[in-house]
DNA sequence: TTCGTAACAGACCGTTTGGTCTGGTTTTAA
DNA sequence: TTAAAACCAGACCAAACGGTCTGTTACGAA
């Protein structure tokens, strides 16, 4: 086997997904990926099939991201006990991470490629909505025991109220961009927080 | 004066929103819009001087709608006394309107073109970030009563609260392109609805 | 040492892009 | 009636785009 290319791949992988959730899908070009990353055309196209290809791929490995940050949360609350208190801190546990999420990307790409219609029907759809159902069924297994508990009787779905989670990252994005100030989702997060704590502890 | 040409203008505008909130700013040429609006190269650059302004001046036009749909909640919810109940009733306003806010648009100008960072910084940007303030102080007015009324101590901050009807909106528009499903955004209107009822009315 | 193949490098190509330019048409004020 | 100005049509253009192709280099197996 000749010399190792998946180094070259990382690195391609790396700048696209900065660039993309920073600029647009479309409006990132080959060449400028191709550029930042210090490759080459051929190696770009040695490594993925096509643009779209790229954007498979870098959906692919955001979504075992994803699935490991929610792993991870959920492991930070496996020990508490009581089912309001641990979903709140579940909550809790992003609000925490917002600042360094933050930091580390200006965007969704999940946002970033539903952006784009060309891309919806493909094997990148399913991958977006694995994820988010992902999320969607563990937070609601943490939800249904605490409003089951909850000092009065509380009617809201727990899958449209585990939903939005998402809603509030996603939403949260776009807050932050339309103000050019990230510390917003930290700030939005704690919001949520601050409702679900209400909800689930708060008398009639 | 010559021939009236507003009505080319406004067919324009109209396809270039629905095109360009459909598949982002960058995939929708500008030969898709003209062809889409029954145009041509000529009468298109005749009203706009480039693509940018026409970005330009389809976010000036929503951000008038956006701030018309903003009084029209207001007014909706003037004659309510308790701060509490006019705070929930006017997210239930935007609530009971999502499936037909939905059935008029597939996603928000505003995340459209905040996706795309080459639109960032001009006037555009401020156009968005007017609009969203305006939202936040309103919806903030509402709430700081209600917040003061509660019947136990609320510690919210109640312009990251307001600000969380934006987030559920933008976030809610995403939730419903990740499953095709438009009926989520009146779900999550809902969601957020449910908690700041519980939020503002259930005590200690 | 040789040989096969993965891993590149970069010139090249057809198409599409945003934008220009010239020419023609409609409308109203003078 | 006419002149001017707004309105529009579409051929045209340079640049940028995604993608191909040919060639070269590195490295492990034989």
């Amino acid at each position: 086997m000749p010399r190792d290319g998946t180094a070259t791949r990382e690195r391609i992988l790396d700048v696209a997904e900065r660039l993309m959730t920073d600029q647009g899908y479309n409006a990132t070009s080959l060449d400028q990926v191709i550029a930042a990353s210090d490759s080459s055309k051929g190696a770009f196209f040695h490594h993925f099939r096509s643009k779209s290809d790229l954007a498979l791929q870098l959906v692919e490995r955001y979504v075992r991201a994803d699935l490991a940050h929610l792993e991870e949360g959920l492991a930070a609350v496996a020990d508490i006990d009581d089912p309001a208190a641990r979903a709140v801190a579940f909550v809790r546990h992003f609000e925490d991470g917002a600042d360094e999420l933050m930091a580390a990307q200006s965007g969704c790409l999940y946002a970033t490629v539903l952006a784009e219609r060309e891309l919806v029907g493909t094997e990148i759809d399913a991958q977006i909505a694995k994820a988010t159902v992902a999320w969607r069924d563990a937070f609601a297994d943490l939800l249904r025991p605490a409003l089951a508990a909850a000092p009065r009787h509380v009617v809201v779905d727990a899958e449209h109220l585990a939903d939005h989670l998402y809603t509030t990252f996603e939403g949260g994005f776009i807050l932050c961009r339309t103000f050019t100030d990230p510390s917003l989702m930290r700030a939005q997060l704690q919001v949520f927080r601050q409702l679900l704590e209400s909800l689930l502890t708060s008398g009639p």
